[in-house]
DNA sequence: GTTGGCACTCGTTAGGATCGAGTGCCAACG
DNA sequence: CGTTGGCACTCGATCCTAACGAGTGCCAAC
């Protein structure tokens, strides 16, 4: 692909993603900068369908991008955008200013990053399995309930109902707390030894029942999402079915936190179309970027929109905020 | 208003929402079960209009009933529809293996009640301040960071970050968790003391400085909302600009709160177009129903489609579902 | 009070003409 | 040989008109 062609592509791209329009070889002549004429960017444009980098809706209309062409374009860029001034404040100012629990912080984040790029957004949060464990305690709810308490270290906590076979008194169960905190603090969920034993037979099946349910709880569970600006997508489509499919997607849980993965494990940043293969999603675009804390690979946070999104402005809008998110969590 | 044009009225919404269409009075005639010519339909249809019930969108096109016709029809109604089996067993099924923390429970129960009703449904939870506080402790989580963590007797856990001026050892901390634990169970997040002093002066700061941060952090907080079945409005409106006028509104958590609260305590149970005053949700109507944690009213659920909902089944869903939701929790 | 008849309204649909943006092709040009 | 202007052609979009028909309001008759 010669340099000539490259410029033309990125043009069509470009304008297309301005206008939602098919774009004609008149309009790149203008636009592109290359001083040549309309019938010379014809004969390029058809050589660039024929390869899969264009589609004609209809003959003569204007050329509208394929996926491999904006596949290009992402590729080729120079790198992201430098955010509007304005919205480097807005994201200095809020996690400047971010307060209070790990979970509504990483919700805050995904709107923050939604208003930055008026996409969807999405903010998946560490992995409660690797965090080492600060404190745990069973805490009597119902004379036959109990709950078992664990403080991450991240500041979050993890809890699970335990059904008791008996009712215990306060002071049994304040020394199963003592026992269950004495094995399992320093641990992690994905790493729950079995306490050892008191001797005391009732005390040791209120622990390994306590730990049976912790782990329980949290096995297999994907992270946390966040999502933010759900509402975006209903005005980056105009055929309202889309958003149902769009939307329907996003609902689902589990599949966003497999598919933010399954992107970034690839290593990609930037997903177009079909290219992570969810096919109600399919006429979207996904731009991801992991955040580290303390060196370690965290999360994820994203951005959803249609396949003509600004690549440029959002990659930047991303990288941002993953790495100011990354920073504001590390330094606790 | 006289029982035939009651009839009539009811006739016009029941088959507006049935085909979204202008009613005529050709079709009244037909389907009404009404013994009457189209021209009495008409002259009766005339007479709706000027009363405010009906609307004509142009001269020569059937009738539309206005909020106040959908809100005649909804009064008027026999009662809630008997839903169909196949839908009172997921009911039951759902609530007879619904497991785990409040919090799921709550999220899970809105997508079933939007599963059973193709709406968008909310589920408001019960208020932390004035539920008892079974536990307290201190964790401590950086040098100087702690964090307060609060079990509350349903299950769920209110917790907040406190920071030190001084980097405590684990004893100190140890000893702030047994003094607040003391003072702090059996109160209500709305009810704190200010712990008694314990001669320490270090520890009695720490102690202050946690249970305000434990105040600060749910104060003026709404309660949490569980939105399910978002995907729903885009199915429910034609028009992408509605949808995100609505999905915008719905992203607004202490908005939905609000709303809810407010149609709620003035003891309506349905909510139609502009009745509840939220401009953005003018093409809706609400349901909504409370539900009751051993006899105390604890939190609200709702369902959110257009003014051309269906009335009766969506009444008798959130009826069923906040009656077994309110049993389900005071049970444990 | 009810009804059939009737003229009228007006959005919807269908057909046809026109427009114009855009194309492919080709011959000419440097 | 790549580039370009010219040109015929395509085809969706726009506009117009006509015909349609669902529905209305009104009125006279029952």
């Amino acid at each position: 692909m010669d340099e000539r062609k490259a410029a033309i592509l990125r043009s069509v791209v470009e304008e297309y993603i301005e206008t939602a329009q098919p774009v004609g070889s008149g309009r790149v002549a203008r636009s592109s900068g290359l001083a040549v004429s309309p019938a010379t960017v014809r004969n390029e444009m058809t050589a660039l369908e024929q390869e899969g980098y264009l589609h004609q809706p209809h003959t003569s209309a204007g050329r509208i991008p394929t996926d491999k062409g904006y596949r290009f374009f992402v590729d080729g860029m120079v790198g992201p955008a430098t955010l509007a001034s304005g919205q480097r404040q807005l994201v200095q100012r809020f996690f400047a200013s971010a307060h209070g629990a790990l979970e509504e912080m990483l919700q805050d984040t995904s709107r923050l990053l939604s208003s930055l790029t008026d996409y969807a957004a999405v903010v998946v949060g560490p992995p409660h399995e690797e965090t080492g464990i600060r404190s745990v305690q069973l805490v009597g709810l119902a004379p036959r309930t109990a709950l078992i308490v664990a403080v991450l270290a991240n500041g979050t906590v993890e809890k699970a109902t335990v059904d008791l076979a008996d009712d215990l008194g306060d002071d049994l169960i304040g020394a199963v707390s003592v026992h269950l905190s004495a094995s399992l603090v320093g641990r992690t969920l994905s790493d729950l030894p079995s306490p050892p034993s008191t001797g005391d037979g009732v005390l040791d099946d209120v622990c390994t029942a306590a730990v049976a349910a912790l782990g329980k709880a949290h096995d297999g569970e994907p992270e946390q999402v966040y999502v933010g600006g759900a509402a975006n997508v209903a005005a980056a489509f105009d055929a309202v079915d889309s958003v149902r499919r769009v939307l329907a997607t996003l609902e689902q849980q589990y599949v966003v936190v497999t598919l933010l993965k399954d992107v970034v494990d690839r290593g990609l940043s930037v997903a177009i179309g079909t290219e992570h293969g969810l096919e109600p999603l399919s006429e979207c675009s996904l731009i991801v970027a992991p955040y580290e804390v303390e060196g370690e690979q965290a999360g994820t946070v994203g951005v959803l929109g249609p396949t003509r999104m600004h690549y440029p402005e959002a990659l930047a809008a991303v990288a941002l905020v993953s790495r100011r998110l990354g920073k504001r969590l590390s330094e606790g």
